[in-house]
DNA sequence: CGTCTATTTGAGCCCCGTCAAAGGCGGTGG
DNA sequence: CCACCGCCTTTGACGGGGCTCAAATAGACG
């Protein structure tokens, strides 16, 4: 079930069967969001840690007059929040895409999980600093590419980070976004990403149906894209040892 | 010289005189950099902490064809990259807006800082919070809002930013950035920015020139930015200790 | 007072947004 | 098993916000 998990800290480095151990201990207390509820809302306080086991999930940020901005996903092995639980509100929300199955984490257990597996410690810095990192992509990937491209980087993030956690075939997995999920989280509109989305696929850049991504030639998409996966750090010390699953 | 980085800190909470002494031994060693030159750039290892003094920064991160994003501002008090040592490689540069003179601090350093002063330490992970914040808030501000607002906006954070760390009179701030800078800001071109700016005048919302901005009304810049500060999360212990200033 | 950079202006057009409606498709109940 | 319903996708026509290319003007600095 945690496997998502061990294999995105992993991707950083390798943990010993007691780095398991304590990580497993923590994922007992598990919640179920349905599809369009909401995990957490703007504005609540954030008393502890949700991390994603199974399913999609997406931040979002509203605006006064009703427009929203998906300004991130969230995918099985990723923490929604690691250290919000210091500040007052949150000052965006989140809200399950498919049924989202969570693990909900004490921050004493948290931060007494830190102290005693230094290693641990060390992934979950990490994890921060690769969060980080795709989200100036992402502000990078709406300011600077044009709809074709924006929504190429888009499909191009998603496999690669689904592939890295083993939520992967050979060239496609879930894909479980609308149309128009693709719109709020490019800042474009619905109608314009349908029609994007129709040049994609007469270039035979990517395959989308049946709530599936399908790409059939990865290396072409991220040439299209301008893609550089630097952002994304998976060029550490655990970048092996999972290379044939 | 640092009182940028204690007012930044302390919105957060209160410090020692002890924790000052701590802090100020680490900005021992500075480095000055000239304008529109590169502090780090993409692709080298991070090895030490930088921390702002004086003048403003900027992250940008450039596509294959030479378009270019800036993503980020710094203004004094603000770490560039507080962890960052931990990556590899740089997934984007960081240069000079203004001089810029930066502390380069040593990770051990700061590690032991953090060992000896808990305070700080809670003061720093706030302060990776309201970076991350602010980085969802720009993604959110390209996507969403349309060049009148997004000018406004960035106008508005920018202000209570500077404010923030006392580095602003009543209703106006050092502001260096040109309408080029602007626009790699915002994901406009120069033209359109130099256009926008003129409607944001004669509206009376800014008054920018000599390298200042004025925003004679802040209150009704907020509401024509649709701008809700919740993400800088000022709302904290330290709110008040500097109220007066 | 010349040079360099930054700002401003004009004309034309294209990418993408808006509005509106039709078509597909999976789920559900009769 | 079919009919219906709600959601998602697709299409069409049209309009506009913002981009492009180009050049002129204004400031900053020596």
């Amino acid at each position: 079930m945690e496997s998502a998990l061990f294999r995105r800290l992993e991707l950083f480095t390798q943990l010993s069967s007691e780095d398991h151990a304590a990580l497993s201990r923590l994922t007992t207390k598990i919640r179920v969001i349905e599809p369009r509820h909401d995990l957490i809302r703007e504005g609540e306080p954030p008393t502890h840690v949700n991390l994603v086991l199974r399913g999609w999930g997406a931040r979002y940020k509203m605006l006064p007059d009703g427009k929203r901005s998906l300004v991130g996903f969230f995918i099985p092995g990723d923490f929604c929040d690691l250290n919000a639980y210091v500040l007052k509100q949150m000052d965006h929300s989140i809200s399950a895409i498919t049924p989202l199955r969570v693990a909900t984490i004490e921050p004493t257990d948290l931060l007494q999980l830190m102290v005693d597996n230094p290693r641990v410690t060390q992934a979950l810095l990490w994890h921060e600093l690769v969060s980080a990192a795709v989200q100036r992509e992402w502000t990078h990937n709406v300011g600077a590419r044009p709809a074709f491209q924006r929504l190429a980087h888009l499909f191009v993030e998603v496999f690669i980070r689904m592939r890295s956690v083993g939520l992967a075939e050979a060239d496609s997995c879930d894909f479980p976004l609308t149309q128009y999920d693709l719109a709020e989280a490019t800042g474009l509109t619905p109608v314009h990403v349908n029609r994007t989305l129709q040049v994609l696929r007469a270039e035979g850049l990517v395959e989308i149906g049946q709530r599936r991504l399908r790409i059939p030639d990865l290396a072409r998409l991220e040439e299209a894209a301008m893609f550089n996966s630097n952002y994304l750090h998976l060029d550490c010390e655990g970048a092996n040892f999972h290379a044939n699953a």
